[in-house]
Formats: C-alpha cells, structure tokens, sequence
DNA sequence: GCAATGTTTCAATTTATTTTGAAAGTTTAA
DNA sequence: TTAAACTTTCAAAATAAATTGAAACATTGC
C-alpha cells in the first residue's frame, strides 16, 4: 500500500467509525483528510479530494470549526481561507468529549431531575421501581460528568493513570 | 407529573440520546420502556404502548438481547415469551462498552495495524508525517483499549463479589 | 395430525438525514 | 465604486435508515 491509498483508506474508515458514532460521514471524513495532509488545505481542495459539494463542505468544516477540531488558517499572500486540523489525537478526543457532554450528557442530567420529582403514593411499589431506576442512572451520569471533567482537565502524561484509578 | 407521564419522558429522552450515539431510536425507547416496567412485557405490550409494529418490535427485541441488554423471560403457564432488561445501570454501560469496542474499535484497530505498514521513502516528509499521526492514533487506541478492558474487568469484579456474597 | 397461538422475515414503504448547486452575500484590491 | 474572488445559505433532490405488515415459519396442546 503506498501513501495516497493509505490516506485514502484512513478517511474512509474514520468516516465509517464516524457515522456510526452519530457524526456525519462527511464530516468525519473532512476531519481525517485534514488530520492526514501535510499542509492546510482549501475549501476547493477538500471538495474535490472527496467528491463532495461546495455547500456540504462549507457546513460540515465549520461545524468542525464549532467542535474546536479545526481552525481557520491565514497564510499570508493568498486571498483563500485555508484550514487545518487538530493532530494531537489527545486533545482530539478530549474536545470530543467535552462537546458531547454539554450537548448530550447534560441535557439527559436535566430531564433525570425533572423525573425525580414525581407526585404519587411513595409507598406504591411501581412509584419506589421508577424513582429507584431514575436514582441509579442519575448516579452513573453524575460519575461520568465527574469522570469526563478529570479528563479534560487532565494533562496527557497522568491522563489514563488518573482514569483507571477512578476505577479501581 | 405523575408516574405515567414521568416514564413517558424518560423513554422519549433516551430515545433521542440513543440516537444521537448511532443507535436507533425504536431499540433505545424499548430498552427504556423496559427499564421502566414493574415486570417483564410481552411483545404485544411494547407494541401497544410504543406504537410500534410487530417486525420492528422483533428486530429491535432481537437486537437487545444480542446486546446482553435485555432477556428473554418464561413465566409459568404462560405461553407468551416476555423480555425484561438489565435495571443495574453499571452493567448496562458496561455491556454496551465491551459491545461496541468490539464492534468499532477492534476493526479501526486493524485498519490502522495495516496503515502502518505503507511503502515508500522513509525520509519523505510526507511519509514521515502520516507514519506519525497513524501511530499516535493507534497508539491512543491501544490506551483506550486498556481501560475499556479494565472498566469491563472491574465490572465483572464487581458482578463476582456481589454474588459472592449472597452465600456468605 | 392439525388448529391455535406465537415468532420471524423481508420487500415495499415511509421517514429522516445528507447533499447538491445555484443564488445571495461578503470581502478585497485597484 | 466596481467587479472579481471567495464564502455562505437553503430549498430541492438524492440517499440512507427505519418501519410496516402480511406471509412464512415454528411451537404447543389436544
């Protein structure tokens, strides 16, 4: 395999494991071409390295610019904006993480506190099942919050001793 | 808001962040559903009560149970199979870990096994550079694979110990 | 055996998501 | 100021994913 296939291959299975993470392929796909590429790159590059539409680049690489997993790059002389990635694989899945907690992870926290708090007979056994259930998975996420914002706060050298500890 | 509603919400709530984790809605509102229930249901109920049909209840029941998330249950003079779903909220994470490490992570790590292995000039910066970021990602992967191995572990530990304890 | 009850499959359909591309908007330099 | 270069938007179209439901298949009890 020489380098063109091997990058060509990376980008499509980080665009797979992407997609079935809940991140559109073409995004993944933008991310990995621009992880892999030795200098930034054009909106017009992108598009034509992955066959995909001005628009459709244009949204998917400034939702990656939202995630913080790529940047706008001004290289001086050229009129075009020019954007590369994050390589530090690290800081990488830390801004994953962090993103998906404040959008996922922490509205789930808030709708489990709504349901905590349901009228009814505390005695009947189907009221003490459900407030039961709602405890324990309010539990999890506030250990994982806590977990995830070690993480993030961590720096790369203690990051995973720290982690495992938690779980000792 | 009563315990109906309530359960109603938290189905819905989990549906929407299975979702958005690459899980379809139907399976994730099924496992909440019978999260939820006081006692075991029928393929029937969840259809009723999911509005739901038939095959798409099969499939996603199926599904779960393939997932370790959810059994099948014989009650005595009862002709009908019903499903209940693992309540310990740990070991549902747990499962759904050890599930999808296999099934993502394991393939993304043979893939990058291969992409380490690309001909050509050793001194080209080109080359140089992809070598280094592959490896920086298999190289997170492989951390990554450890404390999933260690979480998975203590889980089991913890299954173990507990069990233990019933007979002591 | 066979009818009743229950489960599974899968082609067709529906629904949801992604992508396109042309038009509108913006910035730049002369 | 103007026009060329470049970026953004968004309605429509294409694609992908989930869902239906009826038919096929399986199991049970008589």
């Amino acid at each position: 395999m020489n380098l063109t296939e091997a990058k060509a291959q990376f980008i499509q299975s980080w665009g797979i494991l992407g997609s079935q993470w809940g991140i559109n392929r073409t995004m993944a796909q933008i991310h990995a071409l621009l992880v892999v590429a030795a200098k930034p790159l054009t909106t017009e590059e992108i598009m034509e390295q992955l066959s995909v539409s001005r628009g459709n680049t244009n949204m998917n690489v400034r939702e990656l610019i939202d995630w913080g997993l790529v940047d706008k790059v001004i290289i001086k002389g050229e009129r075009k904006e020019f954007f590369s990635a994050e390589k530090d694989i690290w800081k990488v899945a830390t801004l994953i993480m962090y993103q998906r907690k404040k959008r996922e992870l922490d509205p789930m926290v808030k709708v489990l506190n709504q349901l905590s708090e349901i009228e009814g007979d505390k005695e009947d056994e189907n009221v003490k099942a459900f407030t039961e259930a709602i405890g324990n998975i309010k539990k999890f996420a506030g250990q994982a919050e806590k977990t995830l914002d070690t993480i993030i706060k961590a720096e790369e050298n203690w990051f995973w001793s720290s982690f495992i500890k938690l779980f000792k």
